[in-house]
RNA sequence: GCCAGAGUGGCGGAAUUGGUAGACGCGCACGACUCAAACUCGUGUUCCUUCGGGAGUGGGGGUUCGAUUCCCCCCUCUGGUACCA
C-alpha cells in the first residue's frame, strides 16, 4: 500500500468535512446523553495569526469534542472572535486601513488556520464581537445594568496610559505599566463609567467552592479580590465637627495609635483647608504626588509626608491628642483612604514614625509560648526590677541552679499593684520603687504533681528609687533553695544565664526591642491598654472596636471595573446626556447604537467619537437640540464577559438568548484556556453572570462549571517564544511539515495539558513514526480473529476513555503507542479491531482516522459510536509480581492473579535467585498483596 | 516580604486510597538490511560495581514489612502579588 502522506489526506478530508457540514451543531437536536457545552477562549484576530499556544488549547477541546460526540452527546463547540480592540485601531492609525477591514482579513486567516488543524468547529456560525448584531446585545446588557444600578458614572482617579491615550482597569496594569503597550501608567482624574463588581466581592470568593477549577486559579482570584476583615473606627478632630474614619485589621493596637495618615487625595483635606495652618505646604505635597506615576510611588520606598498643622485628632481609646499627616503611603482608593498609624506594630507606620520622630508605644506583647485560651489559667504577676543604672535584679536558686525574676505568683490581692508591692518587699526587701509598664505576658506550666497547672503571668517593669531595704521575709521552701539576689547587666544575662531558662532571655529580647524601638508586627497579648490588658489580640480586635463605637467591616482590594475607553474601535457606550448633563440610556429601540464610521483614528487624548458628525446628528435627531452622546467606548473585556451566553442562540434578533435555550445550554460544562486570564476575563465573566442573576435574567451564578488551563508552548530550550527573540514557531509551518494529526498528537503527548510544552522538532518524529505504524497496520488486516489483540484492545478502550474524560491526554497517547507496538508484531488484525482502534485515535488524529476508515469501508469516524469494552476481557491470565525479602526486591514470579499466599510462597522457593535469600534465615512474617507484591521477612 | 506550584535517567515525561521506580517517546550504543548513507527493523540504555551485589525520585529526619507517594525541618526553581492599613 502507498505511504502515509499527511498533506494529501489532510487536505482531502478537510474538504470533505466542509462539504458535508460535519461540524454543524443543531442546538435543538435530541441525543441519548443530552447537551454538552464545550468552550474555547476565543481569540483576538491578530495579524500574526494563531500561535502555538492557541494550537494546544484548541486541539485539547477538539479532542474532547470528538470523544463526547461519539459518546452520544449533542456537543456545542463554538468559535468566534474577540474582534474589538486596540491592535486593529493602532494598525489603522499607521496604515489608514479601517479596523473593520483588518478584522475581516485576519478572521478569514484564522478560520483557514483552524480548518488546517482539523478543528471541528461550525465555521458557518461564528461570533464577532465587533458585529452590530453582537454588540447591540452588549449594549442591551449595559442598559439592563444601568436600570438596575450596577453601572455608574463618576469622576475618579483612574489609571491612564499616555501612549494608548485611554484609561485602563486596575486589572490591566502590570507592574505599573500598561498591559498592552508597556508604557508607564499615570493617575488621572477622569469621568468614567464603572461596573459595580465590588458588590459581588463576597460571592466571587464564596461561589468558587461550587466550581471545578484548578485550585491555584481559585486561590489567585481570592488573593486578587483581597478581602481583609477588620474595623472601621472614627477619630474625632479637635474643635471640628468632622471625623476621620480609618480602616484597620489591628484594632487591638488602637491604644498604640500615635498619629493618623490621610491619603493626599483624601477629600477631607480640602474641607479642612481653613483649619490647616500650613496649607500651602500641604497643597504642594498633594501636587507632587499627583504627578507621580504608579511606578514612582512603588519605586520610591522612602516614606514622605507632611503634617496637617492645626489639625489634631483624638484617639478614641485613650483620648490622647495625636497629630495628622498626609502621606502617599496611604492610598485613596483603598478602604477609607485614612490610616491609624501604630508604629510599634506596623512596619510602614514604623518607618514613617522613625523618619518624623513620632512616638512609638508598645501595646501588644508577643507570646513567649503559645496559648489559645487564657481564661482557664490562674493569674500572677512578675516583677522585672531595674536599678538606677539599668541593671536587673535576678534570683539565683543555688540549690537547683535555677534563675528567676523576683516577684510573686500569689493571688488574693485586688490589683496587680498590691501583689507586686507585697511580693517585692517580702522577697527582696526593697520598698521604694515605682511600677512601670507591662512588658509582656507569658505562661508557665508547672509539673503535673504540683497541682498548680498553668499560670498566666504579667511581667511589669519596676524601677527602684532607692536600694534601701527592709526585712526579707522568705517562705520555708524559698529559704531551703538558698536564694541569692544578684544585679546583672543585660550582657551578663545573655552570657551567663543558660538558654533553657527561656523566659529570661525572652524578656531581655523584649526589653531590648522596646529600647531599640523595633517594630513588632505579630499578634499576641494586649498590654498597656487599660481594661483590655491581658486579652488576646483576636479578642481585643472586637472588644476595642465595640468600646470606641467602631464597626467590624471587610474591605477589598478589588475595585469597581472602570469600563470607559477613550478609543475608537470598541463598543459604543449607549448613553446620551440631556442639556442639563444628566445621563440616559439610549433605549432598546435605538439599538444597535452604531459605531460611527466618519471618524479620524489618530488619538488626541479625547475620544475619537467626538469628531463624528454622524453621531452628533443622530443624537440631535433622536433626542433633540442640546443633547450630546457619550463619546467613550467600552473596554473590550466587556465584550468577552458574556460571549458564551450568545453562542447557542446567536441568530436571535429578539433576545440575546432565549430563556429556553439558556436553560438547556448554560452554564458552560468545560472551558479550556490560558491561565493568563485568571484576573481579567475569568473574573469579569463571573461578575457578569452574577449581575445578570441578580437582575433575574439568568438562573445560575457561575458561568463555567469546569475550567482547565493549557500550558504555554516554549521553544527548544524551554524559553518563552517571542518576536524579539526570534524563536517563534509558526503553526502553519509545522502543519505543513508534519501534518495536523502529528502536531495535535505530539502536543498532547509531550506533557500534561496544564504543563508547559517544549516544542522540539526532533521529538515530533516519534509521534510521526507512530502514525506511520498505524498506517502500516492496514496491510495486516485479515479475516481471522486475533484474541491477543482483542484483549489488549479492550484494555485500551477502557484506559483511553478514562484518561480522555480526565484530560490526561499524554498517557492516553502513550497507551495507544504501546498497543500499536504490540499489534505491529502480530501476524494479523481484523478489520473490526483496526476500526475500533481508529476510533480511539480519531480525536487526536482525525484525518488519518477517516482515511483509514474509508479504506476499511467503515464511514466517517465522528459519526460512529465510541467502542465499549468487556470487563472480563480486562483480566490477565497470569500476573508477574515482585518478591521482596526484608523489603528489598530480589526477583519476580509469574502466577495466576488469584493465587493463594501458599502458592506464591512455593513459587518463590523454587526460584533460585529468590531462594538463596530465603535461606539466609527463618521466615518470620509474610505480606502478600495479591497481584502486586510478596514481601517475606527473614531473620 | 507574602501566596501558590514544582523538584524523578542525557532530555520530555510515567507511576501517589503507600505495593516491582523510570511506562511511552526523543537521544545514544550495538547489530541486521545497504557498495555506502538515510529510512526501516532488532537488541540494549538510572548510576556505581571486584558481577556477589550496592546506591538511587532536591537534602536531612520520622512513621511503616514496604515511602516518588504520608508527617516534620531545610534547600532550590518557577509563577503570581506587594506601601491594601
Amino acid at each position: 500500500m502507498d505511504r502515509y502522506n499527511h498533506q494529501e489526506i489532510e487536505q482531502k478530508w478537510q474538504k470533505i468535512w466542509d462539504e458535508k457540514k460535519l461540524y454543524l451543531t443543531d442546538i435543538h437536536k435530541k441525543t441519548d446523553n443530552g447537551n454538552f457545552y464545550l468552550l474555547d477562549m476565543f481569540p483576538y484576530p491578530s495579524g500574526d495569526g494563531l500561535h502555538m499556544g492557541h494550537t494546544e488549547g484548541y486541539s485539547a477541546t477538539d479532542i474532547f469534542y470528538r470523544h463526547k460526540r461519539m459518546l452520544g452527546y449533542n456537543v456545542l463547540h463554538p468559535q468566534g472572535f474577540d474582534s474589538f480592540g486596540l491592535p486593529a485601531e493602532n494598525y489603522a492609525i499607521k496604515t489608514g486601513t479601517h479596523p473593520a477591514e483588518t478584522t475581516e482579513t485576519n478572521s478569514a486567516n484564522y478560520i483557514q488556520q483552524w480548518k488546517s488543524l482539523g478543528l471541528g468547529h461550525d465555521f458557518d456560525n461564528i461570533i464577532k464581537t465587533s458585529d452590530p448584531s453582537y454588540y447591540q446585545w452588549t449594549q442591551w446588557l449595559f442598559g439592563e445594568f444601568y436600570k438596575n444600578d450596577l453601572v455608574y458614572k463618576k469622576t475618579d482617579t483612574v489609571n491612564w496610559c499616555d501612549s494608548c491615550n485611554t484609561t485602563i482597569a486596575n486589572e490591566q496594569v502590570e507592574d505599573g505599566h500598561c498591559e498592552r503597550c508597556k508604557s508607564e501608567i499615570i493617575q488621572k482624574e477622569i469621568p468614567t463609567w464603572s461596573y459595580k463588581i465590588t458588590d459581588f466581592a463576597d460571592a466571587l470568593i464564596d461561589d468558587l467552592e461550587t466550581v471545578d477549577w484548578p485550585e491555584a486559579t481559585k486561590k489567585k482570584q481570592i488573593n486578587w479580590i483581597g478581602k481583609s476583615e477588620g474595623s472601621e473606627i472614627d477619630f474625632a478632630i479637635k474643635d471640628r465637627e468632622e471625623v476621620i474614619s480609618v480602616f484597620t485589621t489591628r484594632a487591638d493596637t488602637l491604644f498604640g495609635a500615635t498619629y493618623l495618615v490621610l491619603a493626599p487625595e483624601h477629600q477631607l483635606i480640602q474641607e479642612l483647608s481653613n483649619t490647616i495652618t500650613n496649607f500651602a505646604e500641604v497643597q504642594a505635597y498633594i501636587d507632587t504626588t499627583a504627578k507621580k506615576t504608579e511606578l514612582d510611588r512603588l519605586e520610591s520606598k522612602e516614606k514622605t509626608g507632611v503634617q496637617l498643622q492645626g489639625v489634631t485628632a483624638i484617639n478614641p481609646a485613650n483620648n490622647q491628642e495625636i497629630p495628622v499627616y498626609i502621606a502617599d503611603y496611604a492610598l485613596v482608593n483603598y478602604a477609607t483612604g485614612a490610616v491609624m498609624a501604630v508604629p510599634a506594630h506596623d512596619e510602614r507606620d514604623f518607618e514613617f514614625a522613625t523618619k518624623f520622630e513620632l512616638p512609638i508605644n508598645y501595646v501588644v506583647a508577643k507570646h513567649l509560648n503559645k496559648s489559645e485560651d487564657i481564661s482557664h489559667h490562674s493569674k500572677g504577676v512578675y516583677a522585672i526590677i531595674q536599678n538606677s543604672t539599668g541593671e536587673f535584679l535576678i534570683q539565683h536558686f543555688s540549690k537547683r541552679d535555677f534563675y528567676w525574676w523576683p516577684g510573686g505568683t500569689k493571688e488574693g490581692e485586688e490589683t496587680d499593684e498590691d501583689t507586686l508591692k507585697r511580693e517585692i518587699q517580702e522577697e527582696t526587701g526593697y520598698f521604694d520603687f515605682e511600677i512601670k509598664e507591662v512588658l509582656t505576658e507569658f505562661y508557665i506550666d508547672y509539673p503535673h504533681d504540683s497541682g498548680l497547672g498553668r499560670k498566666h503571668l504579667k511581667a511589669y517593669r519596676v524601677v527602684l528609687h532607692s536600694e534601701d531595704t527592709k526585712e526579707v521575709n522568705l517562705m520555708d521552701d524559698e529559704v531551703a533553695d538558698n536564694i541569692k539576689l544578684m544585679w546583672m547587666t543585660e550582657e551578663d544575662i545573655r552570657k551567663n544565664i543558660p538558654s533553657h531558662h527561656s523566659r529570661i532571655p525572652f524578656i531581655i529580647e523584649t526589653i531590648d526591642s522596646h529600647k531599640q524601638k523595633k517594630c513588632l508586627p505579630s499578634v499576641g497579648t494586649v498590654i498597656n491598654s487599660g481594661e483590655f490588658d491581658g486579652m488576646s489580640s483576636n479578642d481585643a480586635k472586637v472588644a476595642i472596636t465595640k468600646k470606641v463605637g467602631g464597626r467590624m467591616k471587610s474591605t477589598y482590594r478589588l475595585r469597581d471595573w472602570s469600563l470607559s475607553r477613550q478609543r475608537y474601535w470598541g463598543c459604543p457606550i449607549p448613553v446620551v446626556y440631556d442639556p442639563q448633563g444628566n445621563s440616559h440610556f439610549v433605549g432598546e429601540e435605538n439599538l444597535p447604537w452604531l459605531l460611527p464610521t466618519d471618524v479620524d483614528f489618530v488619538p488626541t487624548g479625547t475620544s475619537p467619537l467626538e469628531n463624528s458628525q454622524e453621531l452628533k446628528d443622530r443624537v440631535t435627531n433622536l433626542f433633540g437640540e442640546g443633547w450630546v452622546a457619550e463619546y467613550d467606548t467600552m473596554d473590550t473585556f466587556v465584550d468577552s464577559s458574556w460571549y458564551f451566553l450568545r453562542y447557542p442562540d446567536m441568530h436571535n434578533t429578539n433576545e440575546f438568548c432565549s430563556k429556553e435555550i439558556l436553560r438547556q445550554w448554560q452554564p458552560v460544562d468545560l472551558y479550556i484556556g490560558g491561565a493568563e486570564h485568571t484576573y481579567m476575563h475569568l473574573l469579569y465573566a463571573r461578575f457578569f453572570v452574577k449581575a445578570l442573576h441578580k437582575i433575574g435574567i439568568v438562573d445560575f451564578v457561575e458561568p463555567f462549571k469546569m475550567l482547565r488551563h493549557q500550558g504555554m508552548v516554549n521553544d527548544k530550550e524551554g524559553k518563552k517564544m517571542s518576536k524579539s527573540k526570534g524563536n517563534v514557531v509558526n503553526p502553519d509551518d509545522m502543519v505543513e511539515r508534519f501534518g495536523a494529526d502529528a502536531v495535535r498528537t505530539y502536543m498532547m503527548f509531550a506533557a500534561p495539558l496544564e504543563d508547559d510544552v517544549i516544542w522540539n522538532e526532533d521529538n515530533i518524529v516519534g509521534v510521526y513514526r507512530f502514525l506511520e505504524k498505524v498506517w502500516a497496520l492496514t496491510d495486516k488486516v485479515s479475516e481471522g480473529h486475533n484474541e491477543a489483540v482483542e484483549k489488549e484492545l479492550h484494555k485500551l478502550i477502557k484506559a483511553v476513555g478514562d484518561q480522555l474524560s480526565e484530560l490526561k491526554y499524554n498517557t492516553a497517547v502513550s497507551d495507544m503507542m504501546k498497543f500499536i507496538n504490540m499489534a505491529s508484531k502480530e501476524e494479523s488484525i481484523s478489520q473490526d479491531q483496526l476500526f475500533r482502534f481508529i476510533q480511539l485515535l480519531s480525536p487526536y488524529a482525525p484525518h488519518i482516522a477517516d482515511e483509514i476508515s474509508e479504506r476499511l469501508g467503515t464511514g466517517l469516524v465522528l459519526e460512529s459510536v465510541w467502542p465499549t469494552y468487556n470487563e472480563d476481557k480486562l483480566a490477565d491470565e497470569t500476573v508477574t509480581i515482585g518478591v521482596q525479602i526484608n523489603g528489598k526486591r530480589r526477583g519476580d514470579i509469574t502466577v495466576s492473579p488469584d493465587a493463594t499466599q501458599e502458592e506464591v510462597l512455593t513459587a518463590s522457593h523454587s526460584e533460585s535467585t529468590i531462594k538463596k535469600w530465603l535461606d539466609e534465615g527463618e521466615t518470620r512474617k509474610v505480606i502478600y498483596i495479591p497481584g502486586k507484591i510478596l514481601n517475606i521477612i527473614v531473620g
